[in-house]
RNA sequence: GGGUGACUAGCUCAACGGUAGAGCAUCGGACUCUUAAUCCGCUGGUUCAGGGUUCGAAUCCCUGGUCACCCA
C-alpha cells in the first residue's frame, strides 16, 4: 500500500510565482493581526547617516538613551531564536537595527507576539518604522536598540543577491529602481547629477542670467543639424516636430531686449544610441548680448570648474582612470593648429579641394561621399586624428563656415567662423560662438541649409522665417554657448556611458508575443492582437501574407520578417 | 548600418553532443552579539524565441529578439 510520500516533503517555495504568493500570505496575516501591510505615514527624525556620524565615537557595548525614529528599507536579516539583527538602508546609508525579543515584546504589549511577527512577517525588502535607541553592539556595529517598530510597505518582490548585486546591465537599466536599491553608487552619480544642474542654475542666476523656457513643440525644427522627433497634433491637424536645440527661441529673446538668458532642459534628437548618445538628452544654451565668442570661453571655464568645486570640491578630477585638471585657464588652440600638429598637413595652404583631398588620404584619413570641400574635409580630419587625443579641457577654435550657419564669420580669418567646441576627455562637451547677427548673411545661410534639405538630406532644415524677421529687427552682438550637461555629468560622475548618467536611458521595447490576429480580405487589412493588449491594424496586406503568417512555423518571426516595418498601420487599441 | 560577444532557477554563475548543477535568496527546524551569521533539512528550470541536424541539443547549424563592446 502507498505509504505516503515523506512526511518531510514540503511544498516548492523557490520561484518567483511562489515567493510572491507566500508574501501575499504574510500580507494576509499582517491583516489579520489588524494591522496595515501598507500603512500611511511614519514619523521619522533621524537618517542613517546623520547617526553614524553623530554616535562615531561610541564605544563597543555603550548604550544612549536617546529615542531616535528612522525609517527604510529591511537590506539583510540575521535572524536568531530572540535576538535578530537586521539592516535597514534609507536615503542616506545603513544602519543595523538590534532587535531583541524581550525589549520588543515588553515595550509592544498591545500586539501579542510582537517579536516573533516581526521574524515571520518580514523579508528582505520590506519597509520599516523604527522606534528605539543608541546602542553599539560588543561587537562595534551602531545599532538602534528597538523598542517598536511597524511595517510600512510590505514587499511582493524579492531582491537581487545580497552578496554580488544585480550586475545584468540590461536588467540594471530597464529596472532602475532595484538598481538604485541595491548598488549605493548609482544613487551617488544621480545626486551628483542634481548637485550639477543645481550649481550650473547658482552660477548663472547670481551674475543676473533668467532662464526662460521655450517651446519643445515647433512647427519647423531648427538651430542644429539633426534628424527631429515628428508629432501630431489633432486638432490643429498639424505635424509638429519635438525641438532639436533651443538656439532660435533664446535668440528671439535677446531681440526681445534680455541681455543674459539660458535654457536647460530636454533636446530630442531622432538619431542613433550608443555610449554617448541618448534621443533624449539635456543641455544648456546660454546667449549673452554684447559679448563674443572670447568672453563665453572665459565663462566655460569659470562655470565649469565652479561646478566642480561645487559638487567635487575640487577641480582636480579622474574621470575613467585618467587624470584630469579643470583648474583654468585651458588649453587654446585652432583647429588648423591642432590638425597641424597631429598630422602635417597645413589646411591654409590648399589651393582647392582636389589638392586638399589628396593630401588627407595620404595621411589615412576616411573621406565619406558627402565631404565635398575644404572645410568639411578639415573638420573630418581633425575627428579622426585630433579629437580622441584631447583629453585635457580644450578649447578648439575657428571652425569653417560650412558646418557653422549659426556663427558669425572670422573678424580676421576668411572662410572660417567664430567658434569654438570644448573638448574634455576626447568628447566635445560644448559649443559656442559670436552669434551671426546679419539677417542678410544669415538667410543666405539658411537658403543653403534648406536647398539641402530639399535635396534629401534629413539633417537639414527648412528657413525660420520668423527667426529672420527677428535678426532684421537688429539682434545686439552675442556670444551663445551651449554645453551637454549629460556628458558633463559623466565627467564629474566617472560614468562609461551616458545610460549611467540618465536615470531612465531610453532603450528598445522588448519584443511583444502575437496573441492573436485575424484577415478582412475585402479590406485587406491584417489586425493582430499583442500580448500586452495593443491591437494594430496593417493596411493592404496581401492575402498571400495573410495564409504565410498562418502557416509559419513561428508566427512572430514571420511577423518581424515579413510585416511589422513593411506595411502602414494604424493603433485600434 | 556592419562586426564581435552574452543570454541557463528570483540573483550570481557551472555543465565534451549523453540524467541540467552550485552558492545566495525562498520554505521548515535549532540558536540572545550577528554583520556574505552558522548548523540541519526540503524545494526550485519553457536553458531568450522559433526552426533544423542528430538515436539524443543548453551545447552544433539557420532565422529572429534584447543587451554590451567596437567600427561607420
Amino acid at each position: 500500500m502507498a505509504a505516503n510520500q515523506s512526511p518531510e516533503r514540503q511544498p516548492n517555495t523557490s520561484t518567483l510565482e511562489e515567493i510572491r504568493a507566500t508574501r501575499l500570505e504574510k500580507i494576509q496575516q499582517i491583516k489579520d493581526l489588524g494591522l496595515n501591510p501598507f500603512a500611511y505615514k511614519w514619523e521619522v527624525t533621524h537618517h542613517a547617516a546623520e547617526l553614524q556620524e553623530k554616535y562615531i565615537d561610541l564605544t563597543n557595548g555603550e548604550e544612549v538613551d536617546e529615542t531616535v525614529s528612522i525609517a527604510g528599507r529591511i537590506i539583510a536579516r540575521r535572524v536568531f531564536g530572540k535576538l535578530a539583527f537586521f539592516e535597514l538602508q534609507d536615503e542616506t546609508g545603513k544602519i543595523q537595527l538590534y532587535l531583541d525579543k524581550k525589549k520588543i515584546d515588553s515595550q509592544m504589549s498591545d500586539l501579542i507576539g510582537a517579536f516573533n511577527h516581526l521574524k515571520k512577517l518580514t523579508d528582505t525588502g520590506d519597509i520599516l518604522g523604527i522606534k528605539g535607541t543608541i546602542k553599539r553592539t560588543e561587537k562595534g556595529e551602531l545599532s538602534i536598540y528597538v523598542s517598536e517598530y511597524a511595517i510600512l510597505t510590505k514587499s511582493l518582490l524579492p531582491l537581487p543577491d545580497k552578496w554580488h548585486g544585480l550586475t545584468d546591465t540590461e536588467k540594471r537599466y530597464r529596472q532602475r529602481y532595484v538598481d538604485l536599491i541595491v548598488n549605493p553608487g548609482v544613487r551617488q552619480t544621480f545626486r551628483r547629477r542634481a548637485q550639477i544642474t543645481a550649481a550650473v542654475r547658482r552660477y548663472l542666476e547670481e551674475r543676473d542670467f533668467l532662464e526662460i523656457e521655450t517651446p519643445v513643440l515647433q512647427s519647423e525644427a531648427g538651430g542644429a543639424d539633426a534628424r527631429p522627433f515628428i508629432t501630431y497634433h489633432n486638432t490643429l491637424e498639424m505635424n509638429l516636430y519635438l525641438r532639436i536645440a533651443t538656439e532660435l527661441h533664446l535668440k528671439r529673446l535677446i531681440v526681445g531686449g534680455f541681455e543674459k538668458v539660458f535654457e536647460l532642459g530636454r533636446i530630442f534628437r531622432n538619431e542613433g544610441v550608443s555610449t554617448r548618445h541618448n534621443p533624449e538628452f539635456t543641455m544648456i544654451e546660454v546667449y549673452q548680448a554684447y559679448a563674443d565668442y572670447f568672453d563665453m570661453m572665459a565663462l566655460t571655464e569659470d562655470l565649469i570648474s565652479y561646478v566642480a568645486r561645487e559638487v567635487l570640491g575640487t577641480t582636480k578630477i579622474t574621470y575613467q582612470e585618467k587624470e584630469i585638471d579643470l583648474t583654468p585657464p585651458w588649453q587654446r588652440a585652432t583647429m588648423h593648429e591642432l590638425v597641424q600638429k597631429a598630422t602635417g598637413l597645413d589646411f591654409d595652404q590648399f589651393k582647392n579641394f582636389a589638392e586638399a583631398k589628396t593630401a588627407a588620404k595620404e595621411v589615412g584619413i576616411d573621406i565619406p561621399d558627402d565631404c565635398q570641400s575644404i572645410g568639411k574635409l578639415l573638420n573630418e580630419t581633425f575627428e579622426q586624428k585630433v579629437e580622441d587625443s584631447l583629453i585635457q579641457p580644450t578649447f578648439v577654435l575657428d571652425y569653417p563656415v560650412e558646418i557653422s550657419p549659426l556663427a558669425k564669420p572670422h573678424r580676421s580669418k576668411p572662410g572660417l567662423v567664430e567658434r569654438f567646441e570644448l573638448f574634455i576627455a576626447g568628447r566635445e562637451t560644448a559649443n559656442s560662438f559670436s552669434e551671426l547677427t546679419d539677417p542678410l548673411d544669415q538667410r543666405q545661410r539658411l537658403e543653403a541649409q534648406a536647398a539641402k534639405k530639399a535635396a534629401g538630406d534629413l539633417e537639414a532644415h527648412d528657413i525660420d522665417e520668423d527667426f529672420l524677421a527677428a535678426l532684421e529687427y537688429g539682434m545686439p552682438p552675442t556670444g551663445g554657448l551651449g554645453i551637454g550637461i549629460d556628458r558633463l555629468v559623466m565627467l564629474l560622475t566617472d560614468s562609461p556611458s551616458i545610460r549611467d548618467a540618465i536615470a531612465f536611458p531610453l532603450l528598445k521595447s522588448q519584443s511583444t508575443v502575437i496573441k492573436s490576429f485575424d484577415y478582412d480580405a475585402d479590406r485587406q487589412i491584417l489586425r493582430v492582437e499583442f500580448g500586452n493588449g495593443s491591437v494594430y491594424q496593417y493596411h493592404d496586406v496581401p492575402e498571400s501574407i495573410y495564409k504565410e503568417l498562418k502557416e509559419a512555423p513561428s508566427v512572430g518571426q514571420y511577423f518581424n520578417a515579413n510585416i511589422r516595418d513593411k506595411f502602414g498601420f494604424d493603433r485600434e487599441v
